[in-house]
DNA sequence: AATATATTTCAATATTTATTGAAAATTCAA
DNA sequence: TTGAATTTTCAATAAATATTGAAATATATT
């Protein structure tokens, strides 16, 4: 396969892979091909290598960037803004466990804590339902909750180099 | 908190929070209707309380026992089909697990084998970064593929009992 | 300060995705 | 069988989401 080829796919999948999990195509696409770009790129460079509007760039840049996945670069002499993204793996991932934990998860927990104190009598079949639910959920999510903390401190070849012979 | 209230809101939470990982909201609104529905309940069931067309139920409960979530129950004597889902929170994660695995992560691995493959002199800084960035991700994908199946594999209380204890 | 260049905003529009509802198909009971 | 009850399908429609593009704003250059 060609690079160029190659390189349709990679961000034409990458795009669509990210639909499958909330993340809005146009925006996958352009952390792809910030991926693959051994420089940073301007606004000019993405409008023409995914053929969209300038402003469609412009939001998904952004929301890159709060996101904390890519960056704008200045270049010395140059006018225009360029934009890099994080090329280690592993940093790219533990920044979006990061940042959904963060916007997701944490809300998440807080209104099941909520819920869990709701009024009535366990001996109710209908509020015994709801409780164990309520807790079993907010259970599951507090270890998850855990788990992901050590991972976002972890080390990059924490699954290969520990876990992983752990459970050899 | 009165139940009722309760459950519209973890009705409507679950709905919202579905969204953001690429589920449809009326699937996890059903789902969650279940999860904290005590017997088995029906269509109209559904439809009346969701307020949702028949079609719509239809197809939802379909999608959820395609991923395994949801079980069709006859009850004896009764015409109509019951629907009733796995309450255990840590099955129904890893049945989620194991869905999205096959789904998605094993196919993109087999997409990233073949870009990597990719013609072309690694001097070439494009070539050489489009090869780094697959083979990173490559590289991460079956390192949490390997991670994914020792969780499937594990107990419930894999986590607490296990896995934190070990990063005392 | 005037002009050119670049970026941002956002109402209008297009696209995608979800939902309805009625007809068709299926299942059960008499 | 026949007919009533139930479920499924899917074209039409509605709703949600993404995209455009041009005007407004901001930034740099002369």
């Amino acid at each position: 396969m060609k690079l160029t080829e190659a390189k349709a796919q990679f961000i034409s999948s990458w795009g669509a892979f990210g639909t499958n999990w909330g993340i809005n195509r146009t925006m996958a696409q352009i952390h792809a091909l910030l991926l693959i770009s051994p420089n940073p790129i301007t606004q000019d460079d993405i409008m023409e290598q995914l053929n969209i509007s300038r402003g469609n760039v412009n939001m998904n840049t952004r929301e890159l960037i709060d996101w904390g996945l890519v960056d704008r670069v200045l270049l010395p002499g140059e006018r225009k803004e360029f934009f890099s993204a994080e090329k280690d793996i592993w940093k790219v991932s533990t920044q979006i466990i990061k940042e959904r934990k963060r916007r997701e998860l944490d809300p998440m927990l807080k209104l099941l804590a909520q819920l869990e104190k709701v009024e009535g009598d366990k001996k109710d079949k209908e509020t015994k339902q709801f409780i164990d639910t309520v807790q079993g959920i907010k259970k599951f999510g507090s270890q998850a909750d855990k788990m992901l903390d050590v991972m976002i401190k972890a080390e990059e070849n924490w699954i290969t180099g520990t876990l992983l012979k752990f459970f050899k």
